[in-house]
DNA sequence: TGCTTGCCTGGAGTGCACTCCAACTCTTTA
DNA sequence: TAAAGAGTTGGAGTGCACTCCAGGCAAGCA
């Protein structure tokens, strides 16, 4: 149950390589845009099997960065070809589809490492997970009422400069 | 007129520093948070000239920052005294706000430079800055509906995660 | 057999937006 | 008048999230 979404615990090694926690309270982490987030990657239907290549182009992410999330614990143990080349599965493409919209919200790379570890860990974790996701939608329910108040001030001022050119006009 | 948030000319030289232009277009730059952007400064009424302590009270910035934006061109022109201390008026604190505000919506700093010069350049360029705001408006819209898109899938996995909890109470 | 293409690794580099430092001057209070 | 505290500068440092590089291995194909 809860199949595609909560990627139980395959592997619990792989600790966090250099993630400083001294996340300044004012920063808010880049907010990644306009990677195919919807209408996202066409999976071959049939197929389980990806290579760094095609999960790059199904989700917008470079190879680079793919292989980054793995070295840091952000992905959930990443399958190897008998010569070491990773194979990514739909589970994976899964994976990565959350990552993207919690990237989309401004979450920091280091709670989704966290929430990460938690789903590693197994279903233990699920009330843990649950005030973690809780706890992040209030921060995007604040952020969402924030952008509204901004986009009164910019109402203002563009309607400042459409009068100004509107008086020009006329004069 | 349009008296306190268009800051007019006032010395048109003080070129850009450092600001390389090319910003990748995936990445949004940092949100500053809860900078006490609304209920801000309390203004003692009567004062127009401020140290640059207290506008970093009043702003929540702090007084790197504002030295910061002074010279990467963001603020148009501060008073001296005569041994060169600044002194900020109530005009610089209105433009503060707006940057704020614009800061909050995620504007990069290198945008708000742009928009600092059309201002430093006077009324004939209304219609370049009414261009850039309202494209920056279109962006705001943009991103709050993807806010809002991933709101549905924070609430989708948490009600996951409250199922659970629900179904192993009552187990 | 050689060539191309894709993948591997650790580590260094990049860009943004600050943030801090050293060494100094100015202002205010005791 | 002395000491504390707030201001000044240019330049170096920080943290995040990538992004790139060198040098090497493996598979497909002409």
């Amino acid at each position: 149950m809860t199949a595609t979404m909560t990627q139980p615990d395959q592997g619990a090694g792989t600790a966090v390589a250099g993630l400083p926690e001294g996340a300044r309270p004012w920063q808010r982490p880049p907010e990644p845009r306009a990677c195919r987030a919807d209408g996202g990657h066409p999976r071959p239907a049939g197929r389980d099997r990806y290579t760094i290549g095609e999960v790059a182009e199904y989700t917008g992410l470079s190879a680079h960065t793919l292989r980054w999330y793995e070295r840091i614990g952000l992905m959930p143990h990443v399958d190897r070809t008998h010569t070491g080349q990773r194979r990514f599965t739909n589970r994976d493409l899964d994976w990565l589809d959350l990552v993207a919209k919690l990237r989309l919200t401004g979450m920091p790379v280091a709670d989704m490492v966290r929430y990460a570890e938690l789903v590693r860990e197994g279903e233990s974790t699920f009330a843990e997970r649950e005030r973690l996701l809780t706890e992040h939608r209030e921060d995007v329910r604040r952020r969402i009422a924030e952008l509204h108040s901004t986009l009164d001030v910019l109402d203002y001022k563009i309607g400042i400069y459409a009068d100004a050119r509107r008086a020009s006009g006329r004069a």
